[in-house]
DNA sequence: GGTTGCATGTAAATGGTTACATGATTGT
DNA sequence: ACAATCATGTAACCATTTACATGCAACC
C-alpha cells in the first residue's frame, strides 16, 4: 500500500489535514502497522487531489496557521475499496532489535540485556496505552477493533517471550564471555 | 540496517555467494525480520569487498555457472559489531494485511473470511515448518535460537488470535450487509 | 531565549525494487 | 517444449526519507 492508499484510508475515516493524517500515522489506529512522513503525505495529498478522490477546503484558524482540510470523495471512496479488495502483498517487517539480538553472541552481556529490559518496558507501555484507548466506539468499524486486540495480543506475547527466555539467553552469553576470558 | 549490514551478517556465519545469502533472507532465519533482492545484494556485496569488509573467491563448477564466494574479513566482522552496537531504530511493520483488515466494513464477509483463513493457514504451516527446523544445533549463536523461538511465538500468537476472533468479526460484517440490504 | 507544537510544503539524496540481459542444467 | 533452479550483474524507475524553508504561539 502505497501512501496514497494510506492517505485514503485515513480520511475515510472523517476529513482531516495533512498533519493530522501524520499523527494518524504515529501515534493513532495505523501506528503499528504503517508509517509515513510529512515528505510523502502531502505530496501524496495533492496528487488525491488532483485525481478527484478527495476535496480540499482552506481552514483559517485563530492564532494558528492556516488548514487543509481533505476529505474523501465518492470515487476516493471507490479507489480505497478497489485497493484493499486486491490480494494482499507479503507483509514486510524490518527489525534492528531483532537483527542485533541474532547476533547476541557478539555483543556483551550488558548490551544484550539493555536491548531485552528497553525492549519490554516499551511493550508494556505500549500496550498499556492501547488498553486504555477506548475503541469500544466505532461500532460501524469492527475491523477497527479486531486489529486493534491482535495489536495488543502480538506485544502481550513478544513481551512475555522475552521475559521467559531473557535469563537464558543472558546466562549463555556471560558462559561464553568467561571461556573467552578464561582462554 | 542497510543491505551491506545484512550481507555482513549472514557472511558472519559463514562464507556465501549472493545467490546464496538471498536465500538466507527469503528462507532462511533471517526470512522474518529483514529482506533483500539480487537488485541490492550485488551491489552491496561489491561496494564490501571495495572497502575490505569482505573477500571474494570466485570458484569454478561443474554444470553450473561460476560461483563467487564471500567471507568476512577482520575488518568486516568489526563493521558488524560496530553496527550492531548502535541503538536499534524502531520497528517497521508494513503489513498490507492488517491495513485491509481494518477497513473489514468496506468488504463483504467472504472476502474477510478468505483474508483470515489464508492467512491462519500460512502462519500454521510456517510455524509448523520452523519448529521442524533444527536449531538445536548452533550452541555458540544463542541468539539465533531466542530469535528463531520468538519468531515461533509470535505466529501462534497470531493465528490463535484469529482463530479466537474470527467469527466475531465476520459475524459482525455479516449483520451490517443485512442491514444495509434491509434498508 | 530555547524548545515544543501547530501547519505546509519543496528539493535533493537515498535506497531499493523491477525489469532486463545472459546462459547452462534438470526435471515434467 | 517449458518451467524451474542455479548464477551474476546493470540500469531505469520508484518511493520514501531527510534536510531545508517559513512562521506564529505557548510554555519553561
Amino acid at each position: 500500500m502505497d501512501v496514497k492508499t494510506l492517505c485514503l484510508g485515513a480520511l475515510s475515516r472523517g476529513p482531516a489535514s495533512g498533519y493530522e493524517i501524520k499523527k494518524q500515522f504515529q501515534e493513532g489506529p495505523f501506528a503499528h502497522f504503517h508509517d509515513a512522513g510529512f515528505g510523502s503525505i502531502y505530496p501524496a495529498l495533492n496528487k488525491l487531489n488532483q485525481a478527484g478522490l478527495v476535496s480540499c477546503t482552506a481552514m483559517e484558524q485563530d492564532k494558528r496557521p492556516d488548514k487543509k482540510v481533505y476529505s474523501l470523495t465518492p470515487s476516493g471512496r471507490l479507489a480505497l475499496v478497489n485497493a484493499i479488495s486486491q490480494a494482499p502483498g507479503a507483509d514486510s517487517v524490518r527489525s534492528d532489535f531483532l537483527f542485533m539480538l541474532f547476533f547476541a553472541h557478539l555483543l556483551s552481556a550488558r548490551q544484550v540485556e539493555g536491548l531485552l529490559s528497553d525492549r519490554v518496558e516499551w511493550y508494556r507501555t505500549t500496550v498499556a496505552r492501547m488498553k486504555e484507548t477506548a475503541c469500544a466506539s466505532a461500532p460501524e468499524r469492527p475491523g477497527e477493533r479486531f486489529v486493534h486486540g491482535l495489536g495488543i495480543a502480538l506485544y502481550e506475547a513478544m513481551a512475555d517471550y522475552i521475559d521467559d527466555h531473557r535469563h537464558e539467553l543472558v546466562g549463555e552469553i556471560l558462559l561464553m564471555d568467561q571461556k573467552a576470558v578464561a582462554s
